[in-house]
DNA sequence: ATTATAGCGCA
DNA sequence: TGCGCTATA
């Protein structure tokens, strides 16, 4: 089949730069993003590239890393509202704000999600529809230095000769001077290999597509750039793995591809772990059960010696080590669920009923603000509430169903049964305790039904105004605030009796009424 | 490390 | 469809 043109773009330390746009003073400076749970469990999840040559890690605690960078900043995840957990909604948001720019740029580029912070794009119709045009012109165009300046190409052949360093005959006392012609050499050879690369677009358009994909990237990057503030990196493939991989080969502020034909050399040295799909239990089997550690030696392994190890997984194996995925790029920008959840290790387990229906009860709170956000924002209701318990051994799961359109301020009175019939001890105590728990809301109905249409239309023209005078944030701050409205008013419904439909509405008429006070943000006038 | 998502195979 | 399990950020 005809050959795909994806990009795999995904940001830089992306909840970094979050607090670093936040708070400006931060950037260019080591930073590290701490998620606390008042567990005492507390670890790095985001360190900046400013702090990673100090050896910081994520997962590092506090003390480690700062005893490795005694200069770095630490930013705290916030906590949630209602339960004693992290909240990374403000990281949510952030990424709403790269993803408006992703798909706004051309309607006939494909779009996935795959991440809070990366997204594949499938740019083949894009980049089909400018192979045709003249190509000395589209050639000239690409030789320029400005086209491709964070560019690099990726073939495999790296470490061949000149291309790592290559100690300076002389002695230089000069650090600087030394570190200047290094990088000089470095551009040297990067451009020389973009030109390389341009010149053999002339004749063949497999390399004229990626090419094109990767100005596209530039731009694209260039745009999130102005429109967030937030720096990203690109990879350019044939296929979503090859994508994936060659993005992470240059970071951050840069972007890679492949020559085609190249993938299998470029894959030769590359750790099957660092595969998508393969840093797991599978990745871990060929090399404990084959002796597989790369894959080029994946690629060398006998389709005879991996059908009979990974019946299920051979045909996908040899695929994949030839550079090949068929992986199609999925239509999605939205979450098809959104969750809460939280770990009690060790000593903190659950070990009392009362225990478990406090943290429910806070983890339902949690879990109804996501919805009542999320209705707001893509006009959808979810179907269906999971439930989740770890206990000791066996993880067990149950889950509930039931319209939960409008029942939302009755959730925890539905989840608490559900969690109940979980529990195997009788009494007091909770047997066998439990390790975490979480909650998950999904299976959306599109569209909701009319009663709710009058938040909506608020939300809706005040969300344009907005939009035009103060931008991106605004408008979240917005959904937010409708959210809470939409919230407190389940909550009476939550308290009270029949609740009659004459309250709700002067709510909401009360909304409209302050449509046409334009300098008043806030919903609620009670 | 903790807290989120997504997707697959099986019954 | 529900559940357990795997993989990833
Ligand atoms: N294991 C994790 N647990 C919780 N949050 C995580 C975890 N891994 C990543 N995140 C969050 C914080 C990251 O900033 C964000 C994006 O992840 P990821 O792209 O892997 O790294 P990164 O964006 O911080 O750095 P990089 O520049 O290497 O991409 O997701
Ligand atoms: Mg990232
Ligand atoms: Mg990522």
């Amino acid at each position: 089949q005809m050959s795909r043109v994806i990009v795999l773009v995904d940001m830089d330390c992306f909840y970094a730069q979050v607090e670093q746009r936040d708070k400006p003073s931060l950037w260019g400076k080591p930073v590290g993003v701490l998620q606390y749970s008042a567990n005492g469990q507390s670890g790095l999840i985001a360190v900046s590239y400013e702090a990673r040559p100090f050896g910081v890690k994520r997962g590092m605690t506090a003390n480690q890393c700062k005893e490795l960078c005694p200069d770095i900043e630490i930013c705290l995840v916030p906590q949630g509202e209602y339960a004693d957990k992290a909240d990374i909604q403000k990281y949510r948001d952030a990424s709403a704000e790269v993803f408006a720019v992703l798909g706004s740029i051309d309607s006939r580029i494909i779009l996935e999600k795959a991440s809070v912070d990366e997204a594949f794009l499938d740019c083949t119709a894009y980049v089909e529809s400018r192979v045709t045009k003249v190509r000395e012109e589209t050639i000239q165009r690409l030789l320029d230095p400005a086209c491709l300046p964070t560019s690099f190409i990726v073939d495999g052949k790296e470490d061949e000769k000149d291309e790592d360093e290559t100690e300076d005959e002389e002695e230089t006392v000069d650090e600087e001077a030394r570190l200047k012609r290094k990088n000089e050499r470095i551009e040297m050879i990067r451009k020389r290999k973009i030109e390389e690369f341009i010149e053999k677009c002339r004749f063949d358009d497999e390399f004229l597509k990626i090419a094109l994909a990767a100005e596209f990237a530039e731009r694209l990057r260039e745009k999130v750039r102005e429109k967030t503030q937030f720096y990203c990196s690109a990879g350019v493939g044939n296929n979503k793995t090859m994508a994936k991989l060659v993005c992470a080969a240059h970071k951050p502020r840069k972007q890679s591809f492949i020559p085609p034909g190249s993938e299998v050399d470029v894959l030769r040295n590359t750790k099957v772990s660092s595969v998508r799909g393969l840093g797991g239990k599978l990745g871990r089997s060929l090399t404990e059960r084959l002796g597989i550690n790369t894959m080029g030696e994946l690629y060398r392994t006998p389709s005879s010696v991996l059908t009979a190890t990974f019946p299920d997984n051979a045909p996908w194996l040899m695929q994949i080590a030839r550079g090949e995925d068929y992986d199609k790029v999925d239509s999605r920008v939205l979450q098809r669920n959104l969750g809460v959840g939280k770990n009690f290790p060790g000593t903190m387990a659950i070990y009392t009923n009362m225990n478990a229906k406090f943290w429910l009860n806070g983890l339902t709170k949690e879990l109804r603000k996501r919805m009542a956000d999320d209705k707001i924002k893509h006009r959808r209701l979810a179907q269906k509430v999971v439930v989740h318990v770890t206990t000791d051994v066996s993880t067990s799961k149950s889950v509930k169903v039931g319209a939960t359109e409008e029942k939302e301020g009755r959730l925890f009175e539905k989840l608490w049964p559900v969690m109940q019939s979980m529990r195997k001890g009788p009494g007091e105590g909770w047997k066998p305790p439990i390790f975490n728990i979480s909650l998950s809301a999904g299976r959306f109905l599109e569209g909701l039904p009319s009663k709710e249409n009058s938040i909506i239309g608020w939300v809706e023209r005040r969300t344009k105004q907005l939009e035009e005078m103060e931008g991106k944030d605004a408008v979240e701050k917005l959904n937010r605030d409708a959210a809470a409205e939409e919230k407190r008013r389940l909550e009476r419904e939550e308290m009270g009796e029949e609740e009659g439909e004459g309250e709700e509405m002067e709510g909401i008429f009360m909304v409209d009424n302050l449509d046409d006070d334009d300098d008043d943000d806030c919903l609620i006038v009670e």
